[in-house]
DNA sequence: GTCCTGTTTCATTTTTTACTGAACAAACTG
DNA sequence: CAGTTTGTTCAGTAAAAAATGAAACAGGAC
C-alpha cells in the first residue's frame, strides 16, 4: 500500500524546497510536492505523490491546485492512463513571473485601494496635515508606483545579466 | 496611562504596512510599529508605541529590534532624554537592501551547503543518477548561482528605470 | 550602595495557519 | 446502468507562529 521510500537524493532535495517555501512564505507541503517533481526522473501521478511523500490527499490536492496556479507545474498526458500526470516546471523566468502574477501583483492591487482611502483622508484633513506626513503620503505613492512598473519585470530581469 | 486613539489616518497607514507583513512574511506587529513610525510627524518613544497601539512591550522590543535589524528604523539622539526615539527609515533602496541582506542572503547561504550535499549525494550514484535528474541538478546549481549574484543588485535596480 | 527608568528576555497563552481524513462529486469502465 | 477510479472540499484538529506580561537586567541619578 505504501509507496517506495525516498531516496537520499530526494530527501535532500525536497529539503532544500521544504526550506525555500519558509522565505516565500508558502505551505512545507508545496515545497515536498515541488523537490519530489523536480528530482522525479519522469512525471508522477497525484497517488504516487500522496504515497512517496506520505501526506494527506487533501494536501495533495491543494498544493498542486495552488502550484498549477502559477505555473510550478504542468499536467503530461499519457496514453492509457486516465490519471494526471504531474511534472514540474523548470523554467526559472516562468516560475518568478508566476509567482509575482499569483502573489505579489493581487497585493498590488488591494494596495491601490488602501492608498486610496489614504489620500482622501489626507486631503479632508487639509492643514491639519504636517508637512512630514505630507512628504511620507508622497512617498507611499511612489514606492507603490514603483513596485506596480518593476513587478511585471521580475521575470524579464533574468535574461539580462 | 493609555496613549491617544490613533487618528484614522495612522489607522489606515497601519493597515497598509499589515498588509505588507503578510506579503514579506514578518510579524504583523512589525507592520504596526513600522506603519505608525512611518506616518510620525517625529519620531516616537518605545512607551509611546506600546500605549497608542496597545500591544506588549514584549512585542514593541521585539520589533524594535527586528527592524533595526534590517536597517527601516533609526535611533534619534533627543537632547535630555533619557529615551531611545525611533523614527522610520524611509529611503526604498536602504529598505529593500536591508529586507535581502536580512532575510534573504542567509537562506541563500545555507542553501550553499544543501546544493553541496546534494552534489555528493548525486556523485555517489554515479550512473545510477538518470539524465533528466542530472540535468535538474544543473538548474539548481544555475538558480543558486544565479540568486546569489542579483540578490545584492536588488536594492541598485530601484535606480535606473 | 539603593532606587528609579527604560528596555530585553523568555515561559506561557493566544491566534493563525496548515494538515488530515472522511464525505462528496465527477468521470470513466465494462 | 452499477461499480470503480480519480480527485476535490471542508469541518475538525494538530502544529507553528506570534503576542503577552512578569521577571530580570542595564545603567543612570541620587
Amino acid at each position: 500500500m505504501a509507496g517506495a521510500e525516498l531516496s537520499a537524493l530526494e530527501v535532500e532535495a525536497i529539503d532544500l524546497f521544504v526550506a525555500a517555501t519558509r522565505l516565500l512564505g508558502v505551505p512545507r507541503s508545496i515545497g515536498e510536492i515541488y523537490g519530489l517533481l523536480f528530482m522525479a526522473a519522469e512525471p508522477m501521478t497525484f497517488d504516487q505523490l500522496v504515497s512517496r511523500l506520505r501526506i494527506s490527499k487533501g494536501s495533495v490536492s491543494q498544493g498542486l491546485k495552488a502550484l498549477r496556479a502559477f505555473g510550478a507545474v504542468r499536467v503530461s498526458y499519457v496514453p492509457g492512463d486516465r490519471r494526471d500526470h504531474y511534472r514540474a516546471e523548470t523554467d526559472l523566468k516562468s516560475l518568478v513571473s508566476g509567482f509575482i502574477n499569483g502573489q505579489v501583483v493581487p497585493h498590488l492591487e488591494n494596495g491601490q485601494g488602501r492608498l486610496g482611502r489614504l489620500r482622501v483622508l489626507a486631503e479632508g484633513l487639509g492643514e491639519g496635515l504636517a508637512p512630514e506626513q505630507r512628504g511620507r503620503l508622497e512617498k507611499l505613492e511612489y514606492w507603490h508606483h514603483r513596485a506596480r512598473t518593476l513587478a511585471p519585470l521580475a521575470g524579464k530581469l533574468l535574461d539580462l545579466p
